[in-house]
DNA sequence: CGCGGAATTGAAAATACTCAAAATTAGTGG
DNA sequence: CCACTAATTTTGAGTATTTTCAATTCCGCG
Protein backbone atom coordinates (compact mmCIF):
# COMPACT_ATOMS: atom_id res chain seq x y z
CA UNK A 1 0.00 0.00 0.00
CA UNK A 2 1.31 3.39 -1.12
CA UNK A 3 1.44 6.42 1.77
CA UNK A 4 -0.71 8.81 1.06
CA UNK A 5 1.57 11.58 1.00
CA UNK A 6 4.64 10.62 -0.29
CA UNK A 7 6.83 13.76 -1.96
CA UNK A 8 5.19 16.27 0.46
CA UNK A 9 8.49 18.87 0.84
CA UNK A 10 6.89 20.39 4.08
CA UNK A 11 5.88 17.47 6.36
CA UNK A 12 8.91 15.36 7.83
CA UNK A 13 7.45 11.64 7.10
CA UNK A 14 10.24 10.48 9.75
CA UNK A 15 8.57 12.56 12.95
CA UNK A 16 4.20 12.07 11.77
CA UNK A 17 5.55 8.15 12.15
CA UNK A 18 3.57 7.00 14.88
CA UNK A 19 3.35 10.11 16.53
CA UNK A 20 0.11 10.52 19.14
CA UNK A 21 0.86 14.02 19.63
CA UNK A 22 0.01 14.88 15.52
CA UNK A 23 -2.76 12.15 15.73
CA UNK A 24 -5.54 13.45 15.54
CA UNK A 25 -7.65 10.98 17.55
CA UNK A 26 -5.27 11.58 20.87
CA UNK A 27 -7.87 13.46 22.56
CA UNK A 28 -10.16 10.15 22.46
CA UNK A 29 -7.48 7.39 22.34
CA UNK A 30 -5.09 5.80 24.45
CA UNK A 31 -2.89 8.65 25.01
CA UNK A 32 -5.77 10.60 26.51
CA UNK A 33 -4.57 13.33 29.21
CA UNK A 34 -0.76 12.16 28.97
CA UNK A 35 1.80 15.47 29.17
CA UNK A 36 4.18 15.78 26.38
CA UNK A 37 7.01 13.74 27.99
CA UNK A 38 4.46 10.61 28.44
CA UNK A 39 3.13 10.63 25.05
CA UNK A 40 6.79 10.55 23.68
CA UNK A 41 7.40 7.48 25.90
CA UNK A 42 3.81 6.06 24.45
CA UNK A 43 4.84 6.77 21.09
CA UNK A 44 8.31 4.88 21.39
CA UNK A 45 6.53 1.76 21.97
CA UNK A 46 3.83 1.96 19.47
CA UNK A 47 5.00 -0.21 16.79
CA UNK A 48 4.16 0.12 13.05
CA UNK A 49 0.85 1.40 11.69
CA UNK A 50 -0.70 -0.95 9.45
CA UNK A 51 -3.62 -0.16 6.64
CA UNK A 52 -6.47 -2.61 6.01
CA UNK A 53 -8.37 -2.62 2.49
CA UNK A 54 -12.03 -3.27 3.37
CA UNK A 55 -12.96 -6.77 4.63
CA UNK A 56 -9.40 -7.38 5.30
CA UNK A 57 -9.25 -8.92 8.22
CA UNK A 58 -6.68 -7.41 11.39
CA UNK A 59 -7.14 -10.25 13.51
CA UNK A 60 -8.52 -13.60 13.62
CA UNK A 61 -10.28 -15.68 17.00
CA UNK A 62 -7.67 -17.61 18.52
CA UNK A 63 -4.61 -16.06 17.41
CA UNK A 64 -2.36 -15.70 19.24
CA UNK A 65 -2.52 -11.80 21.52
CA UNK A 66 0.31 -9.52 20.71
CA UNK A 67 -0.65 -5.96 20.14
CA UNK A 68 -4.04 -4.21 20.63
CA UNK A 69 -4.58 -1.96 18.26
CA UNK A 70 -5.81 1.61 17.90
CA UNK A 71 -8.01 3.05 14.91
CA UNK A 72 -6.11 6.08 13.41
CA UNK A 73 -8.71 5.95 10.44
CA UNK A 74 -11.82 4.04 9.26
CA UNK A 75 -13.88 1.57 11.06
CA UNK A 76 -14.13 -1.72 12.19
CA UNK A 77 -16.53 -4.83 12.94
CA UNK A 78 -16.11 -7.22 15.50
CA UNK A 79 -17.51 -10.67 15.50
CA UNK A 80 -17.81 -13.85 17.19
CA UNK A 81 -18.13 -17.15 15.73
CA UNK A 82 -19.75 -19.80 17.71
CA UNK A 83 -19.71 -24.24 17.10
CA UNK A 84 -22.05 -23.80 14.76
CA UNK A 85 -19.92 -21.16 12.66
CA UNK A 86 -22.97 -18.22 12.78
CA UNK A 87 -21.55 -14.97 13.78
CA UNK A 88 -22.53 -12.62 15.94
CA UNK A 89 -21.04 -8.87 15.65
CA UNK A 90 -20.19 -7.79 19.31
CA UNK A 91 -20.15 -3.99 18.01
CA UNK A 92 -18.81 -1.30 15.32
CA UNK A 93 -15.43 0.23 16.58
CA UNK A 94 -14.34 3.95 14.69
CA UNK A 95 -11.32 6.02 14.82
CA UNK A 96 -9.91 6.53 18.09
CA UNK A 97 -10.69 3.44 19.62
CA UNK A 98 -8.99 0.59 20.99
CA UNK A 99 -9.42 -3.15 19.61
CA UNK A 100 -8.41 -6.61 21.14
CA UNK A 101 -8.79 -6.08 24.96
CA UNK A 102 -10.57 -9.32 24.68
CA UNK A 103 -7.33 -11.26 23.96
CA UNK A 104 -5.77 -10.54 27.10
CA UNK A 105 -7.39 -12.93 29.66
CA UNK A 106 -6.73 -16.14 27.43
CA UNK A 107 -3.51 -14.84 25.33
CA UNK A 108 -5.50 -15.35 22.23
CA UNK A 109 -7.90 -13.28 20.38
CA UNK A 110 -11.56 -14.35 21.29
CA UNK A 111 -12.73 -12.50 18.20
CA UNK A 112 -12.25 -11.63 14.25
CA UNK A 113 -11.38 -7.68 13.63
CA UNK A 114 -12.88 -6.89 10.08
CA UNK A 115 -12.10 -3.48 8.50
CA UNK A 116 -15.24 -2.14 6.70
CA UNK A 117 -13.67 0.77 4.86
CA UNK A 118 -10.15 1.24 3.87
CA UNK A 119 -9.03 1.84 7.68
CA UNK A 120 -5.58 2.33 9.39
CA UNK A 121 -4.39 1.50 13.13
CA UNK A 122 -1.59 1.92 15.32
CA UNK A 123 0.14 -1.80 16.97
CA UNK A 124 0.50 -1.47 20.32
CA UNK A 125 2.52 -4.40 21.76
CA UNK A 126 0.57 -5.48 24.64
CA UNK A 127 4.24 -6.70 26.58
CA UNK A 128 5.92 -3.32 25.74
CA UNK A 129 2.36 -0.84 27.32
CA UNK A 130 2.44 -3.33 30.38
CA UNK A 131 6.32 -2.69 30.93
CA UNK A 132 5.02 1.54 30.54
CA UNK A 133 2.08 0.93 32.95
CA UNK A 134 4.93 0.78 35.82
CA UNK A 135 6.38 3.92 34.73
CA UNK A 136 3.14 6.09 33.38
CA UNK A 137 0.46 5.81 36.08
CA UNK A 138 -2.00 8.29 33.96
CA UNK A 139 -2.05 5.59 31.15
CA UNK A 140 -2.44 3.12 32.97
CA UNK A 141 -5.29 4.63 34.81
CA UNK A 142 -6.99 5.84 31.06
CA UNK A 143 -6.21 2.20 30.81
CA UNK A 144 -8.43 1.09 32.84
CA UNK A 145 -11.03 3.67 31.87
CA UNK A 146 -11.03 2.21 28.80
CA UNK A 147 -11.07 -1.66 29.53
CA UNK A 148 -14.49 -0.54 31.98
CA UNK A 149 -15.76 1.01 29.38
CA UNK A 150 -15.64 -1.32 27.06
CA UNK A 151 -17.78 -3.67 29.53
CA UNK A 152 -20.49 -0.95 30.49
CA UNK A 153 -20.87 -0.56 26.67
CA UNK A 154 -21.26 -4.63 26.08
CA UNK A 155 -23.79 -4.43 29.04
CA UNK A 156 -25.79 -1.77 27.46
CA UNK A 157 -25.67 -4.34 24.10
CA UNK A 158 -27.04 -6.50 26.49
CA UNK A 159 -29.86 -4.51 27.68
CA UNK A 160 -31.08 -3.55 24.22
CA UNK A 161 -30.39 -7.41 22.95
CA UNK A 162 -32.36 -8.79 26.32
CA UNK A 163 -35.11 -6.51 26.39
CA UNK A 164 -35.97 -4.37 23.79
CA UNK A 165 -38.31 -4.40 20.73
CA UNK A 166 -37.04 -3.89 17.32
CA UNK A 167 -37.96 -0.65 16.81
CA UNK A 168 -36.00 0.88 19.93
CA UNK A 169 -32.85 -1.58 19.20
CA UNK A 170 -32.73 0.34 15.87
CA UNK A 171 -33.16 3.77 17.88
CA UNK A 172 -30.64 2.95 20.42
CA UNK A 173 -28.13 2.21 17.48
CA UNK A 174 -28.75 5.30 15.42
CA UNK A 175 -28.60 7.47 18.60
CA UNK A 176 -25.70 5.42 19.61
CA UNK A 177 -23.41 6.33 16.43
CA UNK A 178 -25.29 9.90 16.28
CA UNK A 179 -23.39 10.70 19.24
CA UNK A 180 -20.33 8.83 18.63
CA UNK A 181 -19.81 10.98 15.65
CA UNK A 182 -21.00 14.05 17.24
CA UNK A 183 -17.92 13.20 19.55
CA UNK A 184 -15.58 13.24 17.18
CA UNK A 185 -16.53 16.54 15.59
CA UNK A 186 -18.85 15.22 12.71
CA UNK A 187 -22.89 16.04 12.03
CA UNK A 188 -24.70 14.44 14.62
CA UNK A 189 -27.85 14.11 12.38
CA UNK A 190 -26.09 12.85 9.11
CA UNK A 191 -23.80 10.27 8.58
CA UNK A 192 -23.03 7.07 6.59
CA UNK A 193 -23.32 3.63 7.95
CA UNK A 194 -20.25 2.06 7.03
CA UNK A 195 -21.71 -1.34 7.66
CA UNK A 196 -23.97 -3.44 5.44
CA UNK A 197 -27.91 -3.99 6.30
CA UNK A 198 -26.99 -7.14 7.51
CA UNK A 199 -24.14 -5.95 9.60
CA UNK A 200 -26.65 -4.22 11.54
CA UNK A 201 -29.30 -6.89 11.81
CA UNK A 202 -26.75 -8.99 12.75
CA UNK A 203 -25.71 -6.26 15.56
CA UNK A 204 -28.88 -6.09 16.59
CA UNK A 205 -30.01 -9.46 17.16
CA UNK A 206 -32.60 -8.90 13.95
CA UNK A 207 -32.61 -9.86 10.46
CA UNK A 208 -31.89 -8.15 7.59
CA UNK A 209 -35.44 -7.80 6.52
CA UNK A 210 -36.32 -6.34 9.41
CA UNK A 211 -33.98 -3.66 9.08
CA UNK A 212 -35.08 -2.79 5.92
CA UNK A 213 -38.47 -2.55 7.15
CA UNK A 214 -37.72 -0.78 10.20
CA UNK A 215 -35.91 1.86 8.03
CA UNK A 216 -39.10 2.01 5.21
CA UNK A 217 -41.33 2.64 8.19
CA UNK A 218 -38.92 5.52 9.81
CA UNK A 219 -38.75 6.99 6.33
CA UNK A 220 -42.75 6.82 6.07
CA UNK A 221 -43.32 8.60 9.68
CA UNK A 222 -40.46 11.15 8.70
CA UNK A 223 -38.18 10.88 11.21
CA UNK A 224 -35.34 10.00 8.92
CA UNK A 225 -34.22 10.12 5.45
CA UNK A 226 -32.01 7.81 3.46
CA UNK A 227 -29.82 7.69 0.17
CA UNK A 228 -28.24 4.27 0.02
CA UNK A 229 -26.28 4.30 3.09
CA UNK A 230 -26.23 7.85 4.10
CA UNK A 231 -28.75 8.58 6.77
CA UNK A 232 -29.78 12.03 7.95
CA UNK A 233 -32.29 12.23 10.96
CA UNK A 234 -35.08 13.96 10.42
CA UNK A 235 -36.50 13.96 13.80
CA UNK A 236 -33.64 12.98 16.09
CA UNK A 237 -35.97 14.32 19.37
CA UNK A 238 -38.35 11.69 18.26
CA UNK A 239 -35.21 8.96 17.83
CA UNK A 240 -33.71 9.87 20.94
CA UNK A 241 -37.61 9.44 22.63
CA UNK A 242 -37.85 5.87 21.03
CA UNK A 243 -34.14 5.01 22.50
CA UNK A 244 -35.14 5.98 25.74
CA UNK A 245 -38.52 4.35 25.46
CA UNK A 246 -40.21 7.42 26.12
CA UNK A 247 -42.35 6.86 23.10
CA UNK A 248 -44.13 3.89 22.71
CA UNK A 249 -43.70 1.76 19.55
CA UNK A 250 -46.20 1.19 16.73
CA UNK A 251 -46.70 -2.91 15.58
CA UNK A 252 -44.41 -3.91 12.85
CA UNK A 253 -46.41 -3.24 9.46
CA UNK B 1 -25.09 -9.34 61.80
CA UNK B 2 -23.26 -11.51 64.50
CA UNK B 3 -19.67 -13.74 63.82
CA UNK B 4 -20.45 -17.18 63.28
CA UNK B 5 -17.75 -18.06 65.45
CA UNK B 6 -17.36 -16.04 68.29
CA UNK B 7 -15.66 -17.62 70.61
CA UNK B 8 -13.94 -20.51 68.85
CA UNK B 9 -10.83 -20.92 71.37
CA UNK B 10 -8.07 -22.50 68.39
CA UNK B 11 -8.86 -19.90 65.75
CA UNK B 12 -7.74 -16.06 65.85
CA UNK B 13 -10.10 -13.81 64.61
CA UNK B 14 -7.61 -11.07 64.10
CA UNK B 15 -5.49 -13.17 61.81
CA UNK B 16 -7.85 -14.36 59.59
CA UNK B 17 -9.71 -11.01 59.37
CA UNK B 18 -9.41 -10.49 55.48
CA UNK B 19 -6.24 -12.37 54.94
CA UNK B 20 -6.20 -13.84 51.37
CA UNK B 21 -4.12 -17.10 52.17
CA UNK B 22 -6.78 -18.04 54.06
CA UNK B 23 -9.30 -17.40 51.39
CA UNK B 24 -10.80 -20.53 50.02
CA UNK B 25 -11.12 -18.85 46.81
CA UNK B 26 -7.45 -17.33 46.27
CA UNK B 27 -6.89 -19.71 43.62
CA UNK B 28 -10.17 -18.03 41.60
CA UNK B 29 -9.72 -15.01 42.92
CA UNK B 30 -7.71 -11.54 42.82
CA UNK B 31 -4.91 -12.84 44.59
CA UNK B 32 -4.32 -16.21 42.07
CA UNK B 33 -0.73 -16.40 41.24
CA UNK B 34 1.07 -14.19 43.65
CA UNK B 35 3.46 -15.41 45.98
CA UNK B 36 3.04 -15.02 49.97
CA UNK B 37 4.64 -11.86 50.23
CA UNK B 38 2.47 -10.50 47.50
CA UNK B 39 -0.39 -11.74 49.04
CA UNK B 40 0.31 -10.25 52.38
CA UNK B 41 0.77 -6.97 50.59
CA UNK B 42 -2.54 -6.81 49.14
CA UNK B 43 -3.70 -8.51 52.47
CA UNK B 44 -2.66 -5.16 54.22
CA UNK B 45 -4.79 -3.00 51.76
CA UNK B 46 -8.19 -5.04 51.74
CA UNK B 47 -11.20 -3.07 53.51
CA UNK B 48 -13.43 -4.82 55.74
CA UNK B 49 -15.09 -7.83 55.11
CA UNK B 50 -19.12 -6.96 54.17
CA UNK B 51 -21.84 -9.82 54.56
CA UNK B 52 -25.22 -9.15 53.18
CA UNK B 53 -28.41 -10.85 53.41
CA UNK B 54 -30.30 -11.86 50.71
CA UNK B 55 -31.76 -9.39 48.84
CA UNK B 56 -29.28 -6.72 50.19
CA UNK B 57 -28.11 -4.25 47.95
CA UNK B 58 -24.59 -3.82 47.60
CA UNK B 59 -24.19 -0.95 45.65
CA UNK B 60 -26.57 1.10 43.07
CA UNK B 61 -26.11 2.47 40.03
CA UNK B 62 -24.48 6.15 39.74
CA UNK B 63 -23.55 5.37 43.39
CA UNK B 64 -19.73 7.39 43.78
CA UNK B 65 -17.33 4.40 42.81
CA UNK B 66 -15.22 3.48 45.53
CA UNK B 67 -14.45 -0.15 46.17
CA UNK B 68 -14.21 -3.38 44.02
CA UNK B 69 -15.46 -6.18 45.82
CA UNK B 70 -14.30 -9.90 45.70
CA UNK B 71 -16.96 -12.39 46.75
CA UNK B 72 -15.95 -14.66 49.46
CA UNK B 73 -18.95 -16.52 49.67
CA UNK B 74 -22.50 -16.40 48.42
CA UNK B 75 -23.80 -15.07 45.04
CA UNK B 76 -25.12 -12.14 43.25
CA UNK B 77 -26.45 -10.68 40.80
CA UNK B 78 -25.89 -7.54 38.38
CA UNK B 79 -28.31 -5.82 36.66
CA UNK B 80 -29.35 -2.46 34.69
CA UNK B 81 -32.30 -0.16 35.12
CA UNK B 82 -32.58 1.64 31.74
CA UNK B 83 -34.86 4.87 31.55
CA UNK B 84 -38.42 3.00 31.60
CA UNK B 85 -37.41 1.58 34.70
CA UNK B 86 -37.13 -1.72 33.37
CA UNK B 87 -34.19 -3.87 34.42
CA UNK B 88 -31.57 -6.22 32.76
CA UNK B 89 -29.71 -8.76 34.69
CA UNK B 90 -25.96 -8.36 33.00
CA UNK B 91 -24.79 -11.50 35.27
CA UNK B 92 -24.72 -13.76 37.92
CA UNK B 93 -21.64 -14.03 40.40
CA UNK B 94 -20.59 -16.27 42.68
CA UNK B 95 -17.61 -16.84 45.16
CA UNK B 96 -14.21 -16.21 44.17
CA UNK B 97 -15.46 -13.29 41.24
CA UNK B 98 -14.44 -9.75 41.01
CA UNK B 99 -17.53 -6.93 41.05
CA UNK B 100 -17.79 -3.30 39.95
CA UNK B 101 -15.16 -3.02 37.76
CA UNK B 102 -17.55 -1.42 35.14
CA UNK B 103 -17.83 1.67 37.78
CA UNK B 104 -13.98 2.43 36.52
CA UNK B 105 -14.94 4.48 33.46
CA UNK B 106 -17.23 6.70 35.42
CA UNK B 107 -16.56 6.89 38.50
CA UNK B 108 -20.03 5.82 39.13
CA UNK B 109 -21.18 2.71 39.48
CA UNK B 110 -23.41 1.90 36.16
CA UNK B 111 -25.78 -0.90 37.46
CA UNK B 112 -26.93 -2.42 40.89
CA UNK B 113 -25.40 -5.40 42.63
CA UNK B 114 -27.62 -7.23 45.17
CA UNK B 115 -27.05 -10.54 46.85
CA UNK B 116 -28.99 -13.48 45.90
CA UNK B 117 -28.50 -15.34 49.31
CA UNK B 118 -26.70 -14.48 52.51
CA UNK B 119 -23.08 -13.46 51.05
CA UNK B 120 -20.05 -11.84 52.11
CA UNK B 121 -17.29 -9.97 50.75
CA UNK B 122 -14.14 -8.31 50.59
CA UNK B 123 -14.04 -4.45 50.37
CA UNK B 124 -11.35 -3.64 47.83
CA UNK B 125 -10.65 -0.06 47.69
CA UNK B 126 -10.26 0.96 44.37
CA UNK B 127 -7.75 3.44 44.79
CA UNK B 128 -4.85 1.89 47.18
CA UNK B 129 -5.10 -1.07 44.61
CA UNK B 130 -3.76 1.14 42.33
CA UNK B 131 -1.08 2.06 43.94
CA UNK B 132 0.04 -1.55 44.73
CA UNK B 133 -0.54 -2.17 41.14
CA UNK B 134 3.07 -0.40 40.86
CA UNK B 135 4.57 -2.65 42.77
CA UNK B 136 2.97 -5.57 42.28
CA UNK B 137 3.25 -6.38 38.50
CA UNK B 138 1.72 -9.83 38.34
CA UNK B 139 -1.02 -8.58 40.11
CA UNK B 140 -1.62 -5.72 37.93
CA UNK B 141 -1.45 -8.36 34.81
CA UNK B 142 -3.84 -10.59 36.88
CA UNK B 143 -5.96 -7.81 37.13
CA UNK B 144 -6.03 -7.36 33.12
CA UNK B 145 -6.92 -10.84 32.64
CA UNK B 146 -9.60 -10.55 34.65
CA UNK B 147 -11.43 -7.35 33.11
CA UNK B 148 -10.53 -8.50 29.92
CA UNK B 149 -12.72 -11.85 30.98
CA UNK B 150 -15.43 -10.21 31.57
CA UNK B 151 -15.23 -8.62 28.32
CA UNK B 152 -15.62 -11.87 26.78
CA UNK B 153 -18.07 -12.89 29.11
CA UNK B 154 -20.15 -10.55 28.06
CA UNK B 155 -19.62 -11.24 24.32
CA UNK B 156 -20.82 -14.76 24.55
CA UNK B 157 -24.13 -12.98 25.97
CA UNK B 158 -24.66 -10.97 23.60
CA UNK B 159 -23.62 -13.80 20.81
CA UNK B 160 -26.54 -15.72 23.42
CA UNK B 161 -29.06 -13.03 23.53
CA UNK B 162 -28.53 -12.06 19.51
CA UNK B 163 -28.89 -14.96 17.95
CA UNK B 164 -29.83 -18.37 19.53
CA UNK B 165 -33.40 -19.26 20.39
CA UNK B 166 -34.94 -20.18 23.87
CA UNK B 167 -33.93 -23.51 24.51
CA UNK B 168 -30.19 -23.17 23.75
CA UNK B 169 -30.02 -20.09 25.35
CA UNK B 170 -31.75 -21.96 28.41
CA UNK B 171 -28.92 -25.05 27.85
CA UNK B 172 -26.43 -22.19 27.60
CA UNK B 173 -27.24 -20.86 31.21
CA UNK B 174 -26.83 -24.51 32.53
CA UNK B 175 -24.07 -25.40 31.14
CA UNK B 176 -22.04 -22.45 32.33
CA UNK B 177 -23.29 -22.79 36.06
CA UNK B 178 -22.60 -26.00 35.54
CA UNK B 179 -18.72 -25.42 34.81
CA UNK B 180 -18.33 -22.61 37.09
CA UNK B 181 -19.51 -25.17 39.96
CA UNK B 182 -16.96 -27.61 38.76
CA UNK B 183 -14.06 -24.94 38.85
CA UNK B 184 -15.11 -24.49 42.28
CA UNK B 185 -15.17 -28.37 43.30
CA UNK B 186 -18.95 -28.87 43.53
CA UNK B 187 -20.82 -31.41 41.21
CA UNK B 188 -20.86 -30.12 37.39
CA UNK B 189 -24.53 -32.10 36.93
CA UNK B 190 -25.97 -31.26 40.34
CA UNK B 191 -26.40 -27.68 41.61
CA UNK B 192 -28.85 -25.43 43.10
CA UNK B 193 -30.35 -22.31 41.22
CA UNK B 194 -30.02 -19.47 43.79
CA UNK B 195 -32.09 -17.14 41.31
CA UNK B 196 -35.42 -17.45 40.79
CA UNK B 197 -36.81 -18.52 36.98
CA UNK B 198 -38.02 -15.00 36.97
CA UNK B 199 -33.93 -13.72 37.22
CA UNK B 200 -33.48 -16.93 34.88
CA UNK B 201 -35.54 -15.07 32.09
CA UNK B 202 -34.84 -11.76 32.39
CA UNK B 203 -31.08 -12.22 32.39
CA UNK B 204 -31.79 -14.72 28.90
CA UNK B 205 -34.29 -12.43 27.38
CA UNK B 206 -37.11 -15.04 27.84
CA UNK B 207 -40.15 -14.44 29.98
CA UNK B 208 -40.76 -16.37 33.36
CA UNK B 209 -43.25 -18.19 31.60
CA UNK B 210 -40.84 -19.07 28.92
CA UNK B 211 -38.11 -21.01 31.69
CA UNK B 212 -40.69 -22.45 33.37
CA UNK B 213 -42.24 -24.21 30.17
CA UNK B 214 -38.30 -25.18 28.95
CA UNK B 215 -37.93 -26.64 32.30
CA UNK B 216 -41.03 -28.88 32.03
CA UNK B 217 -39.79 -29.95 28.46
CA UNK B 218 -36.36 -30.61 29.63
CA UNK B 219 -37.48 -33.00 32.08
CA UNK B 220 -39.78 -34.53 30.22
CA UNK B 221 -37.47 -35.18 27.47
CA UNK B 222 -35.01 -36.84 30.06
CA UNK B 223 -32.29 -34.32 30.02
CA UNK B 224 -32.75 -33.26 33.55
CA UNK B 225 -34.62 -33.23 37.01
CA UNK B 226 -35.90 -30.59 38.83
CA UNK B 227 -37.33 -30.36 42.78
CA UNK B 228 -37.74 -26.67 43.27
CA UNK B 229 -34.20 -24.96 42.84
CA UNK B 230 -32.09 -28.11 42.35
CA UNK B 231 -31.55 -28.99 39.43
CA UNK B 232 -29.73 -32.64 38.22
CA UNK B 233 -28.60 -33.09 35.25
CA UNK B 234 -29.15 -36.19 33.83
CA UNK B 235 -28.10 -35.98 30.29
CA UNK B 236 -25.44 -33.50 30.49
CA UNK B 237 -23.95 -33.93 26.91
CA UNK B 238 -27.54 -33.87 25.16
CA UNK B 239 -27.42 -30.55 27.25
CA UNK B 240 -23.83 -29.69 26.03
CA UNK B 241 -25.13 -30.58 22.76
CA UNK B 242 -27.95 -28.01 22.98
CA UNK B 243 -25.77 -25.26 24.20
CA UNK B 244 -23.42 -25.86 21.07
CA UNK B 245 -25.85 -25.40 18.57
CA UNK B 246 -25.17 -29.15 17.54
CA UNK B 247 -28.38 -30.69 18.57
CA UNK B 248 -31.59 -29.32 17.10
CA UNK B 249 -34.45 -28.01 19.26
CA UNK B 250 -37.36 -29.30 18.80
CA UNK B 251 -40.36 -26.40 18.50
CA UNK B 252 -41.74 -25.06 22.09
CA UNK B 253 -45.07 -27.35 23.10
C1' DC C 1 -25.89 -3.22 -21.21
C1' DG C 2 -26.21 -6.96 -18.27
C1' DC C 3 -24.69 -9.51 -14.36
C1' DG C 4 -24.60 -10.20 -9.31
C1' DG C 5 -24.84 -8.79 -4.73
C1' DA C 6 -27.59 -6.03 -1.70
C1' DA C 7 -31.86 -4.21 -0.34
C1' DT C 8 -36.82 -3.97 -0.35
C1' DT C 9 -41.41 -5.75 -0.04
C1' DG C 10 -45.09 -9.20 0.66
C1' DA C 11 -47.28 -13.31 2.56
C1' DA C 12 -47.08 -17.19 5.50
C1' DA C 13 -45.15 -19.35 9.52
C1' DA C 14 -42.95 -19.78 13.97
C1' DT C 15 -41.25 -18.54 18.24
C1' DA C 16 -42.03 -16.47 22.26
C1' DC C 17 -45.22 -13.23 24.72
C1' DT C 18 -49.43 -11.84 27.19
C1' DC C 19 -53.12 -12.74 29.96
C1' DA C 20 -55.49 -15.75 32.98
C1' DA C 21 -56.06 -19.39 36.16
C1' DA C 22 -54.41 -23.14 38.90
C1' DA C 23 -50.88 -25.27 41.59
C1' DT C 24 -47.04 -25.24 44.36
C1' DT C 25 -43.85 -23.27 47.60
C1' DA C 26 -42.15 -20.08 51.10
C1' DG C 27 -42.88 -17.26 54.87
C1' DT C 28 -45.28 -16.03 59.21
C1' DG C 29 -47.47 -16.30 63.34
C1' DG C 30 -50.30 -18.99 66.41
C1' DC D 1 -45.64 -28.10 64.13
C1' DC D 2 -49.37 -26.60 61.67
C1' DA D 3 -52.32 -23.36 59.33
C1' DC D 4 -52.79 -19.50 56.68
C1' DT D 5 -51.33 -16.12 53.42
C1' DA D 6 -48.35 -14.28 50.01
C1' DA D 7 -45.28 -15.15 46.50
C1' DT D 8 -43.60 -17.94 42.98
C1' DT D 9 -44.16 -21.28 39.51
C1' DT D 10 -46.66 -23.97 36.26
C1' DT D 11 -49.88 -24.62 32.60
C1' DG D 12 -53.14 -23.25 28.94
C1' DA D 13 -55.09 -20.50 25.20
C1' DG D 14 -54.80 -16.81 22.22
C1' DT D 15 -51.91 -13.19 20.27
C1' DA D 16 -48.09 -10.45 18.55
C1' DT D 17 -43.63 -9.63 16.90
C1' DT D 18 -40.32 -11.16 14.13
C1' DT D 19 -38.67 -14.70 11.03
C1' DT D 20 -38.66 -17.33 6.89
C1' DC D 21 -39.30 -17.90 2.23
C1' DA D 22 -40.04 -15.89 -2.14
C1' DA D 23 -40.21 -12.50 -5.54
C1' DT D 24 -38.82 -8.08 -7.10
C1' DT D 25 -36.12 -3.94 -7.37
C1' DC D 26 -32.05 -1.34 -6.97
C1' DC D 27 -27.28 -0.37 -7.72
C1' DG D 28 -22.39 -0.90 -8.62
C1' DC D 29 -19.27 -2.65 -11.70
C1' DG D 30 -17.25 -4.97 -15.52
Amino acid sequence: MNDLIPSSPVINIGTLKSSCANCSMHQLCLPMGLDDNDISRLDQIIGRRRRLARDERLYQMDEPFRNLYAIRFGHFKTYQVNAAGEQQITGFQMAGELLGMDAISADRHHCDAVALEDSEVCEIPFGRLEELFGHVPTLLRHFHRIMSQEITREQNVMLLLGNMRAEQRFAVFLVNLSARYAARGYSANSFQLRMSREDIGNYLGLTIESISRLLSRYKKQGWLKVDKREVTLLDPVMIKALAAGTEQCSPMA
